[in-house]
DNA sequence: TTGTAGGCGTTATCAC
DNA sequence: GTGATAACGCCTACAA
């Protein structure tokens, strides 16, 4: 019932030249090596016979995989849809194929995708996932392998990455709050081993300074995953804990959702009795309610840009290594409002 | 800078052994082949060395590349996430790996992911996407392809599937309309030459039937996408066509967010003044004001099922077509009220 | 139990 | 401009 298969070998044939030549004629980079009248002859062999290349055979010989690895904390975070599609148009576009795997913020399976990937000889790593300290990252050097950050970013220039400005929009949020009013601002800080996380924070307490206001420590909780049961369980230890607060910025939006129904669980309304300000804009935070203030980027860009940096590698530029900020945009609106 | 890259002859030359042992030594399958001392000792120079088979090669000799391709038409879609972590999960178990594509439910862009895949030599396919009749299907057949539909199902035993019991949800939710005193129900189908719009839509109809209820045409509106931009826009319609009604069915949960906006504009209130019920309980569906009564079904699971049904077949299995169907449950939230 | 040899389909390097 | 040849790294009859 399967049909058998067309080989070069079956192109040359009917076309009625070598297979190295027919090779040729199929290669758009050495067409120029072969007269035009044969090429014309292989091409319209292949038509006719239906062939398509082995992917695989070629990538024994050449040694490039046309594939991408792409490793992702959390697919089912919305924020990170758009990125993934926004890489694969980019990367489709220069004949490149994206892996994706899934790592649950796991550092076990995290390894394992990885090797996973590299023993399919992808032809460079695209991370979402990479902790600060990460020896992923000097395994993919010592393999030779590329690697480009996506929304996460290396402390010394050591890779490429495309971010947004992570302190840049956490200043606009705390800006924002202040704006309305509000001095008792908390914070439910990332995981500090993120970049994000991190960044964030140090924005944050950058900002509040900038504002003259205080940070008690009760202020702040640390959550350990960027998930909504840790906000949850962060604002709980707010409100515990410094219960005064008026307002309170997340560190991203899975966190201030979990916020939100800590907020519900403690009977305290949002905005009228505290204000919540997120990070991210993710896909559906507009629906609910109220709906989130919180610190926007183009996600889909932050996709593209990453794949184009990661072609400009495989593509043997060895410049400087590039870190790319985008900008954030506060988009705000209903879970802030001004002290009354 | 980059280091060597251990190989098979490598490690048989540590070892003391001709690389064919050693290639015996360290699969799994062959290593009864081998005295156990040997396989030891090979065992021993691989992880000194730090050896990974290379993919790419044995894939090329032994035509399997333990890779599966997925097609899903809208990663966007929160639905979808869970249900390619279950895929992952189980595959992976059995040493497989997926490979992900979008589509964007554009039959042109399937079609050449398909075709990537295929050049990649997967050895087999879990198509989320597939339209009823779907050519594609047929192509894989004829490469000899197995397939196996996730979400979808085909209509006569053609393929495997795995499939939540569409008629049997809708049911559910029309029962729950007709308990809550609805008589007036419209419907927002989904996309009829997708499998999932159309059962959804038999069962609305078999629902209301059993009920005694009639469904003018003006009561049931047919988007081309289960998506929110559609949903608004079919409940416009029916809004226009149907001011009477007091519910709405809607084919999923985007159409009903869709369906919100909508009534949103129209300035109507839901539930007081229209009930509405989705389908699917996709994530953060219940952090919608008012949260939104659907039906559920385990996304996870259908992902494992999926990629157990497949892993079937790539081990030979050649039973009679397996069409499986997960049981829908009712949730019952705030976007339902009884008609006062 | 282990070694030998050939080939998976393609492309790079020679020679013509 | 085209053909011959070898090799990419591995697996697997077959032989020893």
């Amino acid at each position: 019932m399967p049909e058998p298969v067309v080989k070069l070998r079956d192109v040359a044939r009917l076309a009625g030249v070598h297979p190295a030549t027919a090779s040729r004629a199929l290669n758009p980079e050495t067409r120029l090596l072969v007269s035009e009248e044969t090429a014309k002859r292989v091409l319209a062999a292949a038509a006719e016979l239906g062939y398509r290349p082995n992917a695989v055979a070629r990538s024994l010989r050449t040694r490039r995989s046309h594939t991408v690895g792409v490793l992702i904390p959390d697919l089912n975070n919305p924020l990170f849809p758009p990125m993934i599609r926004g890489l694969e148009d980019r990367l489709a576009a220069a004949g490149y194929v994206a892996l994706i795997g899934n790592t649950d913020g796991d550092d076990a399976r995290e390894r394992q995708v990885f090797e996973q990937m590299l023993a399919r000889s992808v032809d460079g790593y695209v991370l979402a996932t990479a902790h600060l300290r990460n020896p992923l990252l000097e395994e993919a050097v010592q393999a030779g392998v590329p690697v480009v950050l996506m929304n996460r970013m290396a402390e010394d220039y050591s890779f490429p990455s495309v971010t947004v400005d992570n302190e840049r929009g956490v200043k606009m949020a705390v800006s924002h709050l202040v704006g309305l009013g509000h001095t008792k601002i908390a914070y439910i800080a990332g995981p500090q081993d993120l970049s994000t996380g991190l960044a964030r924070y140090r924005g944050f307490q950058a900002a509040m300074a900038d504002a003259g206001l205080e940070v008690p420590p009760s202020s702040v909780a640390f959550s350990r995953a960027f998930s909504i049961e840790e906000g949850q369980r962060c604002a709980n230890e707010i409100l515990a804990a410094s219960g005064d607060c008026t307002a309170v910025a997340a560190g991203n939006d899975m966190l201030a959702v979990g916020c939100y129904h800590a907020l519900d669980q403690a009977g305290r309304s949002c905005p009228t009795d505290i204000s919540v300000v997120g990070f991210n804009d993710m896909p559906f935070i507009d629906m609910l309610r109220p709906p989130l203030t919180t610190i926007a980027f183009p996600h889909y860009q932050v996709g593209t840009e990453a794949a184009q940096l990661l072609i400009d590698r495989l593509n043997g530029d060895t410049g400087r290594v590039k870190v790319l900020y985008l900008a954030p945009e506060l988009i705000i609106r209903g879970s802030t409002a001004s002290l009354s």
